[in-house]
DNA sequence: AAATGTGGAATTTTT
DNA sequence: TTCCACATTT
């Protein structure tokens, strides 16, 4: 019974799935079938009687990742897999909260923020504090509430520098007294919340850590030093940790992710007798040859890595393809060209992605596909939950849960309008903050008089109403109820384009149905939404933000930032806008480890491909506005040119070429009387590699303006410069 | 309360 | 350029 679970597993996967009871770090490289390995040692583990269902935890980012898993797993195993925990380190901190919030100090019917929500309270604490804005951009908070928790600090032990941090504390203080106040957590609230109750708690950890004597974690590379150290808390002294991750697709340090995690790994679950065993999965079954030595080849450039190189037994397979195009608007034109003659042979346009550095670039390319009717889909941008319709039926549907959440009553109090302007609504506040009571609680002790006093008592009615309605509904009908009797399914059909907030709402009923039936269905967290279902499905709305857009009928070419590519893979792939600034982008280069993770970035671009690459780049892009001219990014220099084929002039050195696939306006053209030309490749035997960004003056006044790679913008006379064509 | 104007910023993003 | 937040007008 064991035996074809084991079947097809390479020595390296074999050996992984089949790993004594200790802690073990599984370096997985990109394809090297890392959920795999992950879901069959689970299974593994339980087909010989080494774990039973309770006694595992599995951890992951996204809520994606977790059903994928589960998925997986019922199929691998007959062992019913409920009760064990799979989900995200949110989902399940929220599970264990849920579970204990009197010992974690907080209300049973607690509400999670998500980004938007906990933007809005903090502008709130702003106001009620007389906290000047511009002198502390609310963003800005956010970013130090989020990083001091995520790396486990409140408020008494951010250290502060100086007047500004020590009053950004203060505020973080005050922010964090406004969330105990309203019962509302953020997200890494739910981790830190989590992580203190288990050190606090004798007893409690215990408890989970006897439960729990297998931990497994995917995407160990992406955990930050909370997620960290909250794993190492959960870790009893007998538990085995199943690490598993890829030092070289780490591509989250900006929001905390730290590689050196995996380094710390080794040296903090080992133990006196059992060493931390170390695996390499190196065997790659989704490339060609040639696209995983492009890849090998491009990180071998970096630093501190752990080491790892990706094989095939697979061909060779095609070139790696390169194309330098003169603007954005050609490198358009070029993948249009190329992926309608990839149709035509068959390529659904499905597994073909147009990916880039950043979402701006993506607007070019979508012209050029419209304008050819090819069908395409951009990932990225807004997110179901986050739609403001639906957070104005979540928020309404807050209120009747728990009314003294603040944020939920500001978003609708006045919507759709009633009549309560801006002035009664800051008596409220004011009223609120003196008492230190919710805006609910003051409203209702103590009417406010005139026409807004009476919209106010009706809204409360109104409220007390929907809950009084609710109260024996289930979970579709309660949503349902509350989009009608809000007005807000009234206020958009009278609306002129509101047929789409419309259609999300409906979507919203289904979305709660679905729920249910999920819940109902199986797996994880079954007893907390009989339990309560309305408060569980806040927090699913708040935790799983949904997907950005309904999946569309007809197959269509995939357009996405790299980071969004991540754990995917197509059959062909272009990687965008390879310039100098843009990727590896200019912000980066500032930034500690700055340059190495755009290099991983790009390499995690490369692996996506599994048939087909290519790497392109413009000359001349318009950015902000402004035309900018791009020298080629190094990584096209870091992947030897015996293995790239161009398609283009390399790096487009159109001057060569005056028949090529240059197309420049004539203003440009009629500037060139010296040889030289805009957008033109040099080199200089001091700066290096530049691009020729502008001229001027003729004759031996003639000066070219060249950005140069690595010494930045300069204005050269032609006469003395030693300039050549590069 | 909607409509219009203005200024500023514009990697990457899950929960 | 384009999007957004915020301010001012109508």
């Amino acid at each position: 019974m064991v035996s074809p679970l084991l079947e097809s597993l390479n020595p390296e996967q074999l050996a992984a799935v089949t790993l004594p009871h200790a802690s073990a770090l599984i370096l997985a490289g990109a394809g090297s079938g890392k959920t795999r390995v992950l879901t069959t040692r689970i299974a593994w583990l339980l087909a010989t009687g080494q774990a039973s269902p309770l006694s595992v935890l599995a951890v992951t980012f996204t809520n994606k990742a977790s059903r994928e898993m589960s998925t997986r797993l019922s199929v691998l195993t007959p062992v019913n897999i409920r009760g064990m925990w799979i989900g995200t380190f949110h989902g399940l901190c929220n599970r264990m909260l849920r579970a204990h919030y009197r010992e974690a100090g907080l209300p049973k019917l607690f509400q999670i923020m998500d980004t938007q929500d906990q933007l809005a309270l903090i502008k709130r604490v702003y106001k009620a504090h007389n906290i000047d804005d511009e002198r502390f951009p609310p963003r800005q908070l956010q970013a130090l509430i989020n990083g001091s928790k995520e790396a486990g600090l409140r408020p008494n032990q951010v250290e502060a520098f100086d007047e500004f941090s020590r009053r950004q504390v203060e505020h973080y203080a005050l922010y964090e007294q406004a969330c105990q106040r309203e019962g509302v957590v953020d997200f890494p609230e739910l981790l830190l919340r989590t992580y203190e109750l288990l050190s606090r708690d004798d007893s409690l950890r215990q408890h989970y850590q006897r439960r729990f004597s297998h931990i497994l974690i995917d995407e160990f590379q992406d955990t930050n030093v909370l997620q960290y150290k909250w794993l190492k808390l959960l870790a009893g002294p007998h538990a085995a940790i199943f690490a598993v991750g890829d030092d070289d697709q780490s591509i989250y340090a900006f929001r905390g992710a730290n590689v050196a995690n995996m380094q710390h790994f080794e040296r903090d679950f080992s133990t006196a007798d059992v060493p931390v065993k170390l695996i390499k999965l190196e065997q790659n079954y989704r490339s060609h040859g040639h696209i995983l030595d492009a890849a090998n080849a491009l990180i071998k450039h970096n630093q501190g890595r752990l080491g790892k190189n990706l094989w095939t037994s697979d061909a060779h397979g095609e070139p790696v393809r390169a194309y330098a195009a003169p603007s954005d608007l050609d490198e358009a034109a070029f993948i249009v060209d190329v992926v309608k003659g990839l149709v035509e042979d068959n390529v659904s346009p499905a597994e073909i992605a147009v990916l880039y550095r950043s979402n701006a670039q993506s607007r070019v390319v979508e012209h050029a596909l419209f304008n050819a009717a090819m069908p395409y889909r951009v990932y990225g941008g807004m997110r179901f939950f986050e739609r403001a319709e639906i957070k104005h039926a979540l928020a309404y549907l807050r209120l009747v849960a728990a009314p003294d959440d603040d944020g939920a009553f500001l978003r609708v109090v006045n919507f759709p309008p009633r009549g309560i302007g801006a002035r009664s609504l800051e008596t409220l506040q004011g009223l609120a903050q003196a008492q230190g009571s919710s805006l609910w609680q003051v409203a209702s002790a103590r009417p406010v008089s005139g026409k807004a006093g009476v919209s106010l008592a009706a809204f409360q009615k109104l409220v007390e109403a929907m809950k009084t309605a609710t109260q024996d509904l289930g979970l579709a009908e309660t949503v349902e109820h509350v989009v009608h009797a809000s007005g807000l399914l009234g206020h958009y059909q009278s609306e002129k384009d509101g047929q789409e907030r419309i259609d999300n709402l409906q979507e919203l009923i289904n979305a709660a149905q679905s729920f249910m039936r999920e819940a109902e269905r199986e797996v994880g967290a079954a007893d907390e939404v009989v339990d309560d279902p309305l408060t569980s499905f806040l927090s699913h709305a708040a935790l799983e933000a949904g997907e950005t857009q309904a999946a569309e009928g007809r197959p269509a070419l995939q357009l996405m930032t790299v980071h969004a590519a991540k754990g995917l893979e197509f059959h062909t792939v272009f990687v965008t806008g390879l310039e100098e600034g843009l990727f590896p982008h200019e912000n980066s280069m500032s930034e500690l480890d700055g340059l190495e993770e755009e290099r991983r970035l790009a390499y995690v671009a490369i692996t996506r491909a599994r048939r087909r690459l290519y790497l392109t780049h413009a000359q001349s892009r318009m950015l902000h506005g402004q035309l900018r001219y791009n020298v080629a990014s190094r990584f096209l220099d870091e992947v030897p040119a015996g293995m790239v084929q161009w398609l283009s002039p390399k790096h487009g050195d159109f001057a060569a070429e005056p028949e090529g696939l240059g197309r420049y306006n004539a203003a440009e053209n009629a500037r060139e009387d010296s040889g030289w030309r805009i957008g033109q490749s040099v080199k200089h035997s001091r700066f290096g590699l530049g691009i020729i960004i502008d001229a001027e003056g003729r004759g031996t006044d003639a000066r070219v303006q060249v950005n140069f790679r690595d010494g930045g913008v300069k204005w050269l006379a032609l006469e003395y410069a030693k300039l050549q064509p590069a």
